[in-house]
DNA sequence: GACATAAACTGACCGTTGGTCATTAAAATA
DNA sequence: TATTTTAATGACCAACGGTCAGTTTATGTC
C-alpha cells in the first residue's frame, strides 16, 4: 500500500509551500521584519505547525535563500554559449550575476544577509549551500576551468581559486552597491560605470589571448 | 559659569563610556546576541537610562561600528610610506586590510553586519560613515590619486571609482573568507594563496610601470 | 541651610515575537 | 467500529526592545 509514499509527497508538498509563502513574507520584510505569524497566515496554516516542519525561523529563512541561490544558478547557466570562448563566458556571467541583483533585488538582499549574519555555520549547511541545488560558484568554476583548456583564462592561478576570488570580489561590489547607493549619490558616480570599469581590471587581471566587448 | 559647558563634557565621557561597554558586548555576541540589558551591567546602568543616550540599540550598534571603522582607518594610514611609489602602498594597505580581519575579526564581524543588515540606510549616516571618523574608503582613494600622478597606478579610471572598486572587491573577497571558512576546507584551498591570487589579479590589472613584491 | 527647579536615572511595565506543548481532529490500520 | 498514528492547533511562556511615571541627585537662589 504506497500510504508512506504518498505521505511523503504530500510532506515534501507542504514543505514547498510553506517556503513559498515564507518567500513572500521574508522577501518583502527581511529576516527581522518577517514574524512567524504571518508566515503561517500566508501558508494558511498555524504557527505552530511551520515547526513541524522546520525547527526555526532561521531555518526557514534558508530554505528560502536556497531558492534564491537556484535561481541566480539557473540564470547563470542559461548564459552559457559553448560556441563562444570561456573568457567571452566568464563576462556574460558577470553580467548576468549583476543583471540578477538588479532584477532581483530582494532575492539578492535575502543572499547577503544570509552571507553575513551569523546563519549556519555548520558543514552541513555550507556544503548544502555548495552543492545541493547548483551553486553559482561552481558555474565560474566550469567556465574558468574551460578557460585554461582554451587558452583565454590566465592559467597559473587554479580554477578553484580563481572561481573563488571572482565570486567574491563581484559579491563584494555588488553588495556595495546594493546597500551603500548614497556614497554613489555623493561622489557622483555612475554605478554602469563601476561595473565597466571592475571588467577593465579583471580583463587586464585574467583575461589572455582575447579581446572582449566590454 | 561654565557649568553646562562641563555638563557637555560629562554626557560625552558617558556616551563614551556607554558605547565601550556596548563594544565589549557586541563583540562577544553580535547584534542579535547582544541585549540591552546586559549592556547596561556593564555599563553600570539601568536599560532605561542608555535611551537617554541612544534612541535604540541599532544606533549604539552602529556606534560601536564607527569605531571599528575608525580604528580600520587608522590601521590603514599608519601603514603609508611616502617613500614608496603609490603602488606600494596600495599593496600596504590591502595587506592591512587583510591583517585586521585576522587580528580583529569580532571588529570586522561588526563592519560586515552593519554593511548587509538594512541598517539606517539614512543620508546622514551614510554621510558620517565616510567622513566623520576617517574612512577607510578615503585612505584607499588618496593613496590612488597619488599613483596616478606618480604613474603607478592606470590613470584610465577615474580615482574615486577605482577606489570604490578595490574596496568593495576586497571586502567582498575577506568577507567569502571570514564566513565560508568550510568552502576552503572542503576544496583544500590555502587562504593565503587566495590573498595571494588576488594580487596578482589586480597587479595586472592595476598597477603600470612598476613590479611589486607580493 | 532651606527651598525650588532641572537634570539624571531607575525599574516596573508593555507589546511583540520566537518557540513549546497539551490537547484535539483526522487519517490509517486492524 | 475500535485503536493507534499522524497532523495541526492555539493558548501559553520567556525573552527582549522600548517606554514612562516616579524617584534621586545635582544646580541655582534666597
Amino acid at each position: 500500500m504506497g500510504t508512506t509514499e504518498r505521505k511523503e509527497r504530500e510532506r515534501d508538498e507542504r514543505k514547498r509551500m510553506i517556503i513559498q509563502s515564507a518567500e513572500k513574507v521574508f522577501l518583502k520584510k527581511g529576516l527581522e521584519g518577517a514574524t512567524m505569524e504571518e508566515i503561517a497566515d500566508v501558508a494558511e496554516l498555524s504557527k505552530g505547525a511551520l515547526y513541524l516542519y522546520f525547527k526555526s525561523k532561521e531555518e526557514l529563512f534558508l530554505s528560502v535563500n536556497m531558492r534564491g541561490l537556484k535561481l541566480l544558478a539557473e540564470i547563470l547557466e542559461k548564459e552559457l554559449d559553448e560556441s563562444l570562448t570561456a573568457a567571452e563566458n566568464a563576462l556574460a556571467l558577470g553580467k548576468a550575476y549583476i543583471g540578477f541583483s538588479k532584477d532581483y533585488p530582494d532575492y539578492f538582499s535575502t543572499i547577503m544577509t544570509c552571507q553575513t549574519v551569523g546563519l549556519e555555520q555548520t558543514d552541513l549547511f555550507q556544503k548544502t549551500m555548495l552543492f545541493d541545488e547548483g551553486s553559482p560558484l561552481l558555474v565560474f568554476l566550469n567556465v574558468i576551468e574551460r578557460g585554461h583548456l582554451d587558452g583565454t583564462i590566465r592559467a597559473d592561478i587554479p580554477a578553484i581559486e580563481l572561481a573563488v576570488v571572482l565570486w567574491s570580489q563581484l559579491t563584494g561590489v555588488l553588495q556595495y552597491m546594493h546597500y551603500r547607493p548614497k556614497v554613489f549619490e555623493m561622489f557622483n558616480i555612475d554605478e554602469n560605470k563601476i561595473i565597466q570599469n571592475l571588467f577593465y581590471i579583471l580583463q587586464d587581471g585574467i583575461i589572455r589571448n582575447v579581446s572582449l566587448q566590454i
